[in-house]
DNA sequence: CCACGCTTGGAAAGCGCTCTCCAAGTCTCC
DNA sequence: GGAGACTTGGAGAGCGCTTTCCAAGCGTGG
């Protein structure tokens, strides 16, 4: 890599026959240098190969542009297995894909990195420092410190999803009540009259509204109490949540899941249980991923618009970056119903 | 951010009543400080809550703690729905996971570079400036000069999937070929005698080993010909070729795919046409992703070891970063079928 | 014709860190 | 007891860049 050194501004200064504070005007676009001059900057730049080094720029600018998608995990361990469920989750890359669509445009880097329980202080160290302007959050375990940590480091950060905590800082977030609520009254208007619901970690933010908000709205369609089994989002704690439901209560004819993957393992229970989908039993599920649209029958499902949020987040987090002074704001997304096979 | 300045190496040696070099030598754990001097400096550090800055240290180190995972879209523009589209794949977060897997307990960064037709120069600049000691590269497009121009900036690099033209430069990929053969293998034991080929985009050195793996082993079963059509991995072209491969050969009886996901398009449309799997068509999907789980019948498939894959990938990186002399190795897995049910 | 203001380029001081020298101190051995 | 070898800490020179400050060059008006 340093086979051999690489151009500086100095060696351009020379060829150019000029100083390096004049070379580095010409490379910053900033006026009052002469016409001549300039030109013959930037054919030295051509001819010796030169390319800024942003290290020692970021050094003095205090600016990288970098900004940190930061994924805490603080309840977890290295060796946890946890970690390539989300990978493998198709929500991940929605996320780095939103980022990037507004990141890339803006000439701006993302860098990875992940925080388990121990490493928040050298975070907030390497943050403060400048490895990156800013930071996207996308925070897992439900009483994550890192939040609060970050708005009194006064670090500029988005996260993606409301914290569990109020904490004085920006995020973007699906109106998950509302989202249950689209799913509660598709069920009720095609007269069902026993629904269930399988729901997410009961300690996360999302999956509390998509909860109380199924029940408020079922409530209102005169079913004051529906019957509830939680999982973790994986598919697999979707069939167990679907069978302990259909132990518990035979004659359930609607249910709301909390996520497509637990949908989908729900789905295969209803199939060997012989339950039709959705003769007997309907089914909503939440996030539209592509499982959805892969499910046979098609998974009616809340859509999630994943993407648009992560381009928001970064949007904010730039603006913030831009302007320190701009104020906290976060931007909740309503939610829509998709309706395919399952309802 | 820069809200009030931040201690540095100056003020912890004031604290402590030395000088900034031994206060250097103790955080980079050099030999030869009096242990006295030693505690008083981690006291100190402790005391102004000092982290070291990154960026300076790297600026002499030469040395960033981070490689860049670079995905390379050559030919595709900045506003292609084609990227979302891969990062919603697994693929990309199956990757991004193995990486992490080896990167995350060795400490170092992942940072996300995309680079389009026209940034392979200012990549290969920033690459060789040190913003990052190596590169992971996940190339797409079939021609890609990338490898080569990594190559010959002698930038340690590793790439996911052997390139389309043969470059000094390590990769780890699949045996693709012996994957096909498996596939081939199964299908002709199960006496099937009218296969064909749903394939990827002609020009990708993996699509093309399948293919000829494929109609390699099933000719050595006694069909010379397989008649093919090609998908661009979504499972959307995966029906569409397998609307086309029926309407021109009504009697096929097995079909082999060459990723998951256009296994699950051609799955549906085989439904639709009134086919039943395995019983009149078998199917063979490759990938072994979460889809294939997923999908009703489950898909025999390919596995593709993605995670471990990517995890020895970043173990050459690193073991070239630390060793700039060491050879170029490429590393190919052998790949394994994963029966269920639609075979 | 000189004083003054404006434009434009250069010198040099850092950004925070590492690391090579070198000097001072300590120990050993003859 | 003193010379040599070894240990240990400090001074200072950069890494490559930005940016402030200043001087020189120019034009203008009194």
């Amino acid at each position: 890599m340093q086979s051999q050194r690489l151009p500086t501004l100095e060696d351009v200064a020379r060829v150019a026959g000029v100083s390096r504070a004049t070379v580095s005007r010409v490379i910053n676009g900033i006026r009052n240098v002469d016409p001549l001059l300039h030109e013959q900057v930037w054919s030295a730049v051509d001819q010796t190969g030169y390319v800024p080094n942003r290290l020692a720029r970021s050094l003095v600018t205090r600016r990288t542009g970098t900004v940190a998608l930061v994924v805490s995990d603080s309840e977890t361990h290295d060796d946890d297995p946890f970690m390539s469920r989300f990978f493998s989750d198709p929500y991940f890359g929605r996320v780095v894909g939103g980022l990037m669509s507004v990141l890339r445009p803006a000439g701006i880097q993302l860098a990875l990195q992940m925080v388990g329980a121990d490493g928040h202080r050298r975070l907030i160290g390497d943050l403060r420092n400048g490895q990156a302007d800013g930071a996207v959050v996308l925070s897992l375990p439900a009483r994550d410190p890192l939040p609060a940590l970050l708005a009194e480091a006064a670090i500029p950060a988005v996260l993606i999803g409301r914290p569990a905590q109020p904490v004085p800082i920006s995020y973007v977030d699906l109106d998950n009540e509302a989202g249950a609520a689209l799913a509660a009254a598709r069920l009720a208007a095609h007269d069902r009259r026993r629904p269930a619901i399988i729901s997410g970690p009961a300690d996360v933010p999302a999956s509390v509204d998509r909860i109380s908000g199924f029940r408020r709205a079922m409530a209102r369609h005169g079913h004051p109490w529906v019957p509830l089994e939680s999982g973790n989002f994986t598919q697999e704690s979707g069939e167990q949540a679907m069978r302990a439901l259909l132990a518990a209560h035979p004659g359930l004819d609607a249910i709301f899941v909390a996520n497509d993957l637990m949908a989908l393992g729900a789905l295969l229970v209803l199939r060997d249980a012989g339950l039709r989908v959705p003769q007997d039993v309907a089914v909503v599920g939440f996030d539209d991923s592509s499982a959805a649209v892969a499910a046979r029958p098609a998974l009616t499902t809340v859509r999630l618009p994943l993407e648009d949020m992560a381009a928001e987040a970064a949007r904010l987090l730039l603006a913030r970056v831009d302007d320190p002074g701009v104020r906290v704001t976060s931007v909740i997304y309503e939610p829509t119903l998709v309706v395919r096979e399952t309802t």
